[in-house]
DNA sequence: GACGTAACTTGTATTCTACAGACGGCCTCA
DNA sequence: TGAGGCCGTCTGTAGAATACAAGTTACGTC
């Protein structure tokens, strides 16, 4: 098999395991996997408008205007109009919805910590630094 | 940060980009994102009962069942009574889903490729090979 | 100031999802 | 041998996430 093609299969896994791992998470949480990706992006990044977000996300920006929509009813974030722009929205995370975020992340992280013991020791350096490689590719590539 | 936490927030951005291009991706083509999805799960199984299709894809088995129900409708798959035991579901690809699995796999490895093209070249065989012990790892929790 | 473009939202339809419950096949144990 | 229990699947129901089309408001240019 092609190194490519390798790379792909490899990728595909391992995404879908983390689909898999993040919807067995979202189960027992109180927000859906989709907002808790959507809180985790806005505390990433401080504040993002509904364009920016929907580009990191991959979504349409109708989409991401119903999921924030939905957040914002919930408490977990607030949308004002744009200083420097008045097209856009400014979106950032209210007290809740930090505290959503951090538990959110800190799941995640115990989650995939458990994965990564169960990479032989010596591989485990290797993969984070591979990955952020990799990261630091697709972050470029969804910029705003 | 401490290492798990780099490990778990490169893997997310990872995972996130990879649903980003999957989601470009099946925007035009003939089959749904999920429905892509399951038809690499069983082009590479070759057959697969409804419930060890949704261990795989982390998703309910009632919810896997219904997104089969789908595919058979369309033409790519069939469903028998399993042989074996009588309670399960023998899932085949038809010839016209195994095209289309192979189309959606092409189409992947293509886009991957590109990806890795971003990398730097000393890294992308260090890349690969951390995501194939990933993927080996996470190939194993999801076992039937 | 008028026109073209961009950001966002809402209308509409479809897909994907989980939880409950029903049905039928398998297995064990008395 | 058959009764009870468990397992695999499917269906009923309801909610979440998605995209495309179209409308509204704001920005920028000419």
């Amino acid at each position: 098999m092609a190194d490519h093609d390798r790379f792909a299969r490899a990728l595909q896994i391992v995404a879908r395991g983390v689909g898999r791992i993040s919807r067995e998470r979202a189960r027992s949480g109180e927000v859906t996997p989709q907002q808790a990706e959507t809180l985790l992006v806005i505390s990433e990044r401080g504040a993002v408008s509904t364009s920016s977000l929907a580009m990191t996300l991959g979504i349409d920006p109708s989409t991401a205007s119903r999921n924030l929509a939905g957040l914002e009813k919930a408490g977990f974030i607030t949308r004002k109009k744009g200083t420097d722009d008045g097209r856009q929205t400014d979106v950032r995370l209210t007290p809740r919805g930090k505290r959503a975020a951090d538990t959110t992340a800190a799941g995640s992280s115990q989650a995939f910590a458990a994965l990564l013991e169960r990479v032989g020791r010596p591989d485990r350096q290797k993969l984070t630094d591979a990955l952020e490689a990799l990261a630091r590719v697709l972050d470029g590539e969804s910029a705003v």
